[in-house]
DNA sequence: GTAATCACG
DNA sequence: ACGTACGTGATTACA
């Protein structure tokens, strides 16, 4: 076969275990996605004897520009997966065995209070039986919010704005919250212990998000508690090897911010972030037009909210949402916002038309999201395509840099033949497992690798810490 | 199997 | 005039 009319794909020597579900055939169709057609291949090494296959792929890889997404990023991207996925965590046992204990105590005490109360034992955890007894029995609310099927809402946010007036409530969202953490992770955790290494092994999909993240499932180890104080005892019991190890902790300081302060090349944003501002503050200040040192709590929070709200594409109506704050409100601080950074609007009325014009959007590495909805006639459909056009390239320009870092740490990690490894991904957080011989020049390593691995128009931050426990480490 | 809920970035 | 934040996975209840 001539090979001068195409790249020159290395396939095969990065894909070393068989059965992964981050395969050739799966990074093509789902990061380059290559419609293979009725070709479909299982066993890649086919891929030599299918010359047709073989320039199928090259032309799509050439026409759509994703041959460096593909050698560069994905391919030996899914190698560094399989080291991870094979090296696993350790979990604290009798920690957790613990927590176990205190948690069962706690829920049962709840459980006789809620059933004093409704002087009847229901199932809690049926939003159907809980809804009955909530807004019939009790009565709490004389205009119940239902749910699309009909139900009563008891989600948390319904139930928050009635543990204002009714202490009940209260004990049903403790419950609910202690429900979760001792079903998901006290019970389940120490289940998925493999027998023969110890430890727990995730499974990464590489293959699976539209965006360009990793999802972690068998468990999941990318959704362990951290926002309240028992959740944080779950963290607690993720731990180092032994002790010769420490567990190292490395996250991106507000790094979508950072990306769509670049990709819009805003001034005032990008001044923000060059000047090692705290970036809500500052957006407090501009939008409420007011000094840094003069704002309040509420403000930085608002600020914060309307932030977030700028990378999913924000409506007046879901900042109102958020925040409490009155429609009108709203509005105004959306205008206020986009007058304090007007690149930022300008940026993202160009994704839209970029979208509508080419069919998809891009990230910085030139991954693509298809919209077709983008021209839908049916509105909800299109601001729905329109948010994804604004959100896409900033949540998927981060995956790539975070996949781009992996790759370099591992490769730093192997030419040293350094005894500490990566083991986790948690979108913009990298956990270690470090030798302690080993931590300043892996300290070092990682925080070079991940600042500057990929140079966008303001500074990428990192903090980074290591200590005896995931908690304490972050 | 789907809906509801809630854990994370 | 419309309905409303982006991306995931696990658990439980229930049709």
């Amino acid at each position: 076969m001539k090979m001068n009319n195409f790249f020159d794909i290395k396939i095969g020597s990065y894909l070393a275990y068989p059965g992964s579900r981050n395969d050739f055939n799966s990074i093509l169709k789902s990061n380059i996605q290559i419609d293979l057609g009725e070709d479909e291949f299982e066993d890649i090494d086919n891929v030599y004897y299918y010359p047709e296959l073989f320039e199928k792929i090259n032309k799509n890889l050439k026409e759509k520009n994703l041959y460096h997404l593909l050698e560069e990023i994905e391919n030996p991207l899914s190698n560094v997966l399989m080291k991870m996925e094979y090296e696993g965590i350790r979990l604290d046992l009798d920690l957790i065995n613990e927590i176990k204990e205190i948690f069962e105590i706690e829920i049962h005490k709840l459980e006789v209070k809620i059933f004093e109360i409704s002087e009847i034992e229901f199932n809690i955890a049926s939003p159907k039986q809980l809804g009955e007894i909530l807004f019939e029995k009790l009565a709490l609310e004389s205009k119940p919010k239902k749910t699309k099927t009909g139900q009563y809402s008891t989600s948390e946010e319904t139930l928050s704005k009635l543990a204002k007036k009714h202490d009940f409530v209260n004990l049903i969202l403790e419950w609910r919250s202690l429900q979760k953490l001792l079903t998901t992770y006290v019970y389940s955790l120490p289940k998925q212990i493999d027998q023969h290494s110890n430890r727990i092994h995730t499974e990464f999909n590489q293959t699976l998000t539209t965006t360009g993240r990793l999802s972690s499932i068998n468990p999941n180890l990318q959704n362990i508690p951290i926002r309240t104080k028992k959740g944080k005892l779950i963290r607690k019991c993720f731990t180092p090897r032994d002790k010769n190890y420490t567990l190292l902790c490395a996250d991106y300081s507000q790094i979508e911010l950072r990306i769509i302060a670049s990709l819009s090349g805003d001034t005032n944003m990008k001044a923000a972030f060059i000047n090692n501002e705290d970036i809500h503050t500052s957006t407090a200040a501009r939008v409420f037009n007011i000094n840094i040192d003069e704002v309040n709590e509420e403000q930085r929070r608002n600020a914060k909210i309307v932030n977030f709200g700028i990378i999913y594409g924000v409506s007046a109506f879901g900042l109102s949402n958020q925040t409490g704050l009155s429609r009108s409100e709203s509005k105004e601080i959306i205008d206020n916002y986009f007058k304090s950074y007007p690149k930022l609007k300008e940026y993202m009325n160009n994704q839209i038309s970029f979208a509508r014009e080419k069919g998809y959007v891009e990230t910085i590495l030139k991954r693509k999201r298809y919209l077709p909805e983008i021209n839908s006639r049916n509105a909800i459909l299109r601001s729905s395509a329109e948010r994804n056009a604004i959100n896409t390239p900033v949540q998927g320009s981060a995956a790539d840099i975070i996949k781009l870092s992996m790759i370099r740490i591992d490769n730093e990690f192997e030419k040293r033949s350094l005894k500490s490894k990566l083991l986790l991904q948690v979108h913009d957080e990298l956990v270690f497992d470090v030798d302690l011989a080993e931590i300043d020049i892996v300290k070092e390593i990682v925080t070079n690798n991940m600042e500057n691995t990929i140079k966008i128009d303001v500074p990428l931050k990192v903090d980074i810490g290591n200590g005896d426990n995931w908690l304490v480490a972050h």
